[in-house]
DNA sequence: ATGAAAGCGCTAACAA
DNA sequence: TTGTTAGCGCTTTCAT
C-alpha cells in the first residue's frame, strides 16, 4: 500500500487535465464538460483519490467544524445534547469536536485552543457558569449558549423554559393538595437552577403559600446530594408533604432517604423529578417528572450555530423549549388527615 | 474588533524579525536569543496573536486530531469511554471528533470523511459489529477497537475480559445455590454478548450443569428488551431461580417483569446485572452487578491509539480489563425448598 | 542566531 | 470549458 496519499495533481496528470479541473469536478462545479468529468472521475476512482480536508479548510478559510464545551460528556443531559448537535451538524456538513471542561480555567484554555486557533468556526457552550469573570466567551465567534441564559449581546441561546417548568411542577403538587413543598435544587450558581427555583416561588406565591427558605436545599445534581438533602430536612424537623427535585437523580436519592426514614412515597410524601431520564419509569415508584426533549435542544443549538456562521450579521436568537409533565407513581394527592403542620416523619 | 486574524508575519513586522523567528518562538525552539524571544513574545501579546491550527496541521502534515465512531453518544457506556478517551487525548495534545454511526453504511461514510480525508490521524471504533463485510476499517490508519475483538492483524483493541466476566457472574449465582440460571444477552452479533455468553456456558459446564438454550434470551440492551425476555420466559413456563443479565438496563426490565408476575426479587429469583451504571444502587432492590472501569477503558484506548500513531511499526496491542463483582440486594441464596424443577411463576 | 525560499494540497481569480 | 497564477498561514529546509 502506498503510504503517500494521492493528490489532486496526480489525478490531473492521469486524466490529462489541469489540477484545477479536478478541483472543479470534486467541487461539483457545473463548468466541466461531461466528457472531462468522466475521465477525471475515472482517474479518481483508479487512484483512490480522497480530497485532503485540511488543505481544503486552509484554502477555503473554513474548517466546517464546530466546538462543544460541556462540563462532562457522560451526564445523560449533556450526552443527549451533544448527540443531537452532532447529528444536526453532520446533516449540514459540519463535524463537532466535543470536550469536557472540568473548571472555568479549563474552559478558557479550550476556547483558546479550539476557537482562537480557528480550528473551529463556532462554539456550543453547554451550561456554562453564570459568573462571566471566570469563563471567557470568545468575541467575534458565533456562540450558542445551551442550558443557560446568554450573558452578552452577541450570543444565541437555547434552553428550556425553566421558570415555567418550575411553576408547572409546583402548581401540579399544589393542585394535588400539597402546601408544604420542599425544593431540592442543583448548584444555584447555574442559571437553570435559579430559574427553576424562581418558578417554584412564583407558583407558591400565586397559590398564596408563603415561601419557606428552610424547605430549599441546594445539591449538585447527584442522587447522593438528594439523599443528603432529605436527611438534613428530616433532621431539622422540616415539615413537608411533597418534594420538587430539580433532576431525577436528586429525586431518586430523596426517595431513598424518605424510605430509610420510614416514610412512604407517595403515601406520605410525593416526589416530582425533572428530565425524564431513561429509566425514570423503572424506579420504585416510577418517577413523576418533567420531560424535556433534550435531543431536540442539541439539534436546535447546532442549527442556530450554523445559521450564525453562515449569516454573520444575524441578530441573536433565544430559543426556549417547553417541558411536559409526566405523571407516574411517585406523586399522589395530599393526605387530608395529614395536616400541613405535622411533621411527616412522625406519621 | 479586527475580524481579520493577525498572522505570524504581522507579529514578525511588529517585532522587527522574520516570520520564521516568530515560528521558532511559538514552537519553543532553543535557537532564539533571549532578547529576540522577549520582543517577539511582546509583539504576540500586544497583537493578541494565536497560531492558526489549520495552517500548522497543513504545514506539519499532522492534525493532532482523533476520530471516535460510536453507535451513539448517549449510552452511559459509550459516553464514558468517549469522556475517558477525550481526557486522555487532550493530555497528549490531541482533540477528538466523536460521531455516532446509526448503521454500517453510516460507519463507512464516516471513515471516509474523517480518516481517508486525513482530517484525523487515528480511529477509535466503539463496539463495531463483528460482521466485517458491512463495516470497513481503514487500512494503513492506526485503529483501536473498543469493546470488541480486533478483526484484523493491524488493529489494536481494548475490551473487558468478557468471557471471564460471564463466568464470574454465573459462578457467583451457582455458588449461591442456583442451578437454573436464565441468561439475558445483548445483540448476539456483538462480540461482547457472544463472549459473555461463552463465559456463562463455561461456568455451567464447570459446575456440571447442563446448558439449556431455552433459558437464553437475546435483547437489545434496553430495559424493555429485558422486560420482554422475562415475559417470554414465564409464558413458556421456563424454570429458573436466577437471571444473569448482560447489562443493568436489561436487569432492571427483567426485575420489573418478575414483579409484575408476582415473583419476589431476590426471594424467588436472583438477578445479576452488568456495568454498575450510575444509579444501579438506587433501584429496588439495589442491583448486584459486574462493575467495569469504563472511563479507564477510554483512557487506555486513546493512549494506545496515540502510541500507534507516534510509533507506526508497533505490533498490535490487545488490552483486556478486569471486572469486579458488586454484590447488592438483587441476588440471594437459592431457596432450598424451591426446587429446580418447579416453575417459579407458580410459587 | 537569524533569514530566505520552498512548499503542504487545495481553492479562487483571472485569462485564454 | 479549461488552464495559469497566486495565495491560505504555517513549518521546514538550507543558507548566512
Amino acid at each position: 500500500m502506498n503510504h503517500l496519499r494521492v493528490t489532486i495533481r496526480e489525478v490531473a496528470a492521469k486524466a490529462g487535465v489541469s489540477h484545477q479541473t479536478v478541483s472543479r469536478v470534486i467541487n461539483e462545479s457545473e463548468r466541466v464538460s461531461p466528457d472531462t468529468r468522466q475521465r477525471v472521475q475515472a482517474a479518481i476512482a483508479e487512484l483512490g483519490y480522497q480530497p485532503n480536508a485540511i488543505a481544503r479548510s486552509m484554502a477555503r478559510g473554513s474548517t466546517r467544524t464546530l466546538a462543544c464545551i460541556a462540563p462532562n460528556l457522560t451526564d445523560y443531559t449533556y450526552a443527549s445534547i451533544i448527540d443531537g448537535a452532532e447529528t444536526e451538524a453532520r446533516r449540514h456538513g459540519y463535524f463537532l469536536i466535543s470536550v469536557s471542561a472540568r473548571d472555568p480555567a479549563d474552559f478558557n484554555v479550550l476556547v483558546e485552543q479550539l476557537i482562537a486557533s480557528q480550528r473551529t468556526e463556532g462554539l456550543l457552550a453547554l451550561n456554562p457558569y453564570i459568573d462571566d469573570r471566570s469563563q471567557h466567551l470568545p468575541a467575534g465567534v458565533p456562540t450558542v449558549i445551551v442550558g443557560a441564559r446568554a450573558r452578552d449581546e452577541r450570543s444565541h441561546s437555547v434552553s428550556l423554559d425553566e421558570a415555567n417548568a418550575g411553576r408547572m411542577a409546583t402548581q401540579y403538587l399544589i393542585s394535588m393538595g400539597h402546601r408544604r413543598i420542599a425544593h431540592l435544587t442543583g448548584p444555584l450558581e447555574e442559571d437553570c437552577s435559579q430559574d427553576r427555583q424562581a418558578g417554584y416561588q412564583q407558583a407558591l406565591e400565586a397559590a398564596g403559600i408563603a415561601f419557606d427558605p428552610t424547605l430549599v436545599m441546594e445539591g449538585d445534581w447527584s442522587a447522593t446530594s438528594g439523599h443528603h438533602a432529605v436527611e438534613c430536612l428530616l433532621e431539622d424537623g422540616a415539615d413537608f408533604t411533597a418534594i420538587f427535585a430539580q433532576n431525577d437523580r436528586i429525586a431518586v436519592g430523596a426517595i431513598r432517604a424518605l424510605r430509610e426514614a420510614g416514610l412512604q412515597v407517595p403515601g406520605q410524601v410525593s416526589v416530582v423529578g425533572f428530565d425524564d431520564m431513561p429509566l425514570a419509569s423503572y424506579f420504585d415508584p416510577p418517577l413523576t417528572t418533567l420531560r424535556q426533549d433534550i435531543f431536540c435542544i442539541g439539534c436546535e443549538a447546532a442549527r442556530l450555530l450554523i445559521q450564525a456562521i453562515q449569516q454573520p450579521g444575524r441578530p441573536p436568537q433565544h430559543m426556549r423549549l417547553p417541558v411536559e409533565l409526566i405523571v407516574r407513581g411517585s406523586s399522589a394527592k395530599a393526605n387530608s388527615e395529614q395536616g400541613g403542620d405535622r411533621n411527616p416523619q412522625f406519621n
